[in-house]
DNA sequence: GCGGTATATTCCCTATAAGGAATATAGATC
DNA sequence: GATCTATATTCCTTATAGGGAATATACCGC
């Protein structure tokens, strides 16, 4: 029964913080790392737990892997991510989270938030290391 | 965070069919045991994991304890409920179980299906249970 | 090739889940 | 009281999950 591999990926907390995260679209690893504020091991093995499932998909760009929600869900899935968003509206870290990822994206307005551009090439110009590097995409 | 427990609850196939069949009202464990074909064990340890989570009710009527959906259930189980009833339709197994629990019901026409009734005694005045000779624990 | 960054995997430990066998408990009847 | 029935709990084993430290892999730029 394919539901309960749904229910399953569901049922713990962090990946339903990276669920709520990518229905706002694609996103990198290091950018969901940093709005969850959690290790990256731990991101990175709920990310491979929810694509064994089917319950995300993924691109490599560059160095990045970009995941996202699938891009054609069965209908289980997307009744249930539908309802998934609709609760999350009830507990305030989902809120939280989508601030924080809203915030990350407005610094890169322009560009698309995919990936963390830390470090990518400041073009000699610029201004020193101590702010965060603001970068263009690095294509 | 309440959502995880919901979600914890659901990833069990077993778990999901109970929950399936209580849509339809209240049933005492015999009943549930008997649809599903499950042994006594597995279907009472489920049964306590869903009410230590709160995703059903129990009282106790006689020596049978008849389970049911919670009566006044949180918006985040109310709606993943529903998402859920909508999804059994696409899974066989629930279908089948909903069959299983409607025969059940007309057998009991009259009467509320709430509990196996074996071995009730028969007030010696009634109109028997028609051809049903005073049943042994249908198993 | 080298060094750096982003991400995944491995190894290890602990916690929880799932199932069955056996036993315990609560209520009903006598 | 004893006995029966319906259900719950305990004990045990195996499987899976979750987390961290360390290491590996993949890609980039030089």
């Amino acid at each position: 029964m394919k539901l309960t591999q749904i229910y399953q990926c569901l049922c713990d907390r962090t990946r339903l913080r990276i669920l709520n995260l990518l229905h706002g679209g694609e996103l990198c690893v290091c950018h969901i790392q940093e709005i969850l504020g959690e290790p990256q091991v731990k991101v990175s093995k709920h990310l491979s737990y929810l694509r064994a499932r089917g319950l995300v998909a993924v691109r490599r760009k560059a160095n990045w892997m970009v995941y996202r929600l699938p891009d054609r869900p069965s209908g289980e899935l997307s009744a249930n991510l539908a309802c998934l968003q609709d609760c999350a509206r009830e507990t305030p870290v989902f809120g939280r989270d989508s601030a924080r990822l809203g915030r990350l994206k407005a610094k890169f307005e322009g560009s698309s938030p995919i990936c963390c551009m830390t470090k990518v090439r400041v073009p000699q110009s610029s201004r020193g290391r101590a702010a965060r590097p603001r970068a263009t995409s690095p294509r």
